[in-house]
DNA sequence: GTTAACATGTAATCAGTTACATGATTGC
DNA sequence: GCAATCATGTAACTGATTACATGTTAAC
């Protein structure tokens, strides 16, 4: 249900092609929500159906055509209700915990490693969710710039530090995470 | 493929059957990975076909059968490599970033209460995890009481500090959250 | 006798993954 | 002419969710 919120979330900023969004969705560990191809294109068309966008269909050249999705009125209202609306928290899976609960059962040393990887992994995410944080609070990706033209001016500085802060929020968890992972280590030597 | 790992670390506490395995698994939030009752049946037939569990037919009763699964070696085996290996990440897929991060087009009280909520959500998880950890630095747990009893008692202390800090580490990720939140309401005012 | 807990199953559906498939257009 | 990018599709499969379905046994 959530690859629609996010489509909508996206398409609110300017209307896209299957294919732009396929490149904002794939390109995700940067973004908060991933999706391949294959999930956006039928996505899109029941969206449609639903009412929820309006797809243009527009030609390139002779013979290639692309479908270009705006949201409705209805998808805003939709998208609005449900970023109003309080969502119970998804159920506990987290795989890399569920594997650190049992590093007791492995040599110290075959943990550490699988520890160390954990941590260069999330000390890259936190470097790429600092890059985009900086981006928008320059108000310098490409989103943003469409988004704040539909704003007042005055609110411009605020909706950047919105958007920005939620990247601070995974950077703070990754960062929670890559600290825990250190602990670890040291407890695995003890 | 988790869902298997979940319950072969499970099963080499000691053997169990459908029943309790599901009341642990849909025990879930407290722990680390949640599966309702219809997943874990089936899945369980499977990893006896694929020779990582053993079931013993019981007969409670006259009428009544259950069956008790048993890790083998071979599920052991598999436990211990996937264990070992660095797994990548999951993709990006969070439900509650993605709606903040939209949270400039609803009214401010009304994202404030979404907040709120799920501050809330938060706290309630750590108290939980913070109770389990006690628990099990404490060795109370039913589930370590049976596993230490395979290990030596020079270790049980290695062990359960081990298991407990899994959930430190949730604990942790769960007070960034909140925190993360809490700093949100106040940038909502601004 | 009734209720709560024990015990296992299945079917329909949805969300997500992997892989394959096809062709057009632009820039060099 | 060739490569990179543009553009859209589908099919098979896995993992997870929701809901239904059935009967037993122990404890009061």
């Amino acid at each position: 249900m959530s690859l629609q919120h996010a489509l909508l979330g996206v398409l609110e900023a300017r209307p896209m092609n299957g294919y732009e969004l396929t490149r904002f969705f794939e390109a995700a560990p940067r973004w908060v929500w991933s999706a391949p191809q294959s999930q956006i294109y039928p996505t899109l068309r029941q969206m449609e159906q639903a009412g929820l966008i309006e797809g243009q269909k527009e030609v390139r050249g002779t013979r290639l055509s692309r479908t270009v999705y705006s949201i409705t009125e209805r998808g805003l209202a939709e998208l609005r209700t449900w970023l109003a609306t309080p969502h119970p928290p998804p159920p506990a899976r987290d795989a890399f915990f569920l594997q650190a609960l049992f590093f007791d059962m492995i040599e110290p040393d075959r943990a550490a490693s699988v520890l160390k990887a954990f941590i260069a992994e999330q000390e890259q995410l936190v470097a790429e969710w600092r890059a985009h944080r900086e981006a928008l609070l320059a108000k310098e990706t490409d989103l943003i710039k469409e988004r704040l033209k539909s704003r007042p001016a005055a609110e411009h500085d605020r909706i950047a530090a919105l958007k920005a802060h939620v990247f601070a929020g995974q950077i703070a968890v990754a960062t929670a995470r890559a600290e825990w992972a250190r602990e670890s280590l040291r407890l695995l030597e003890a």
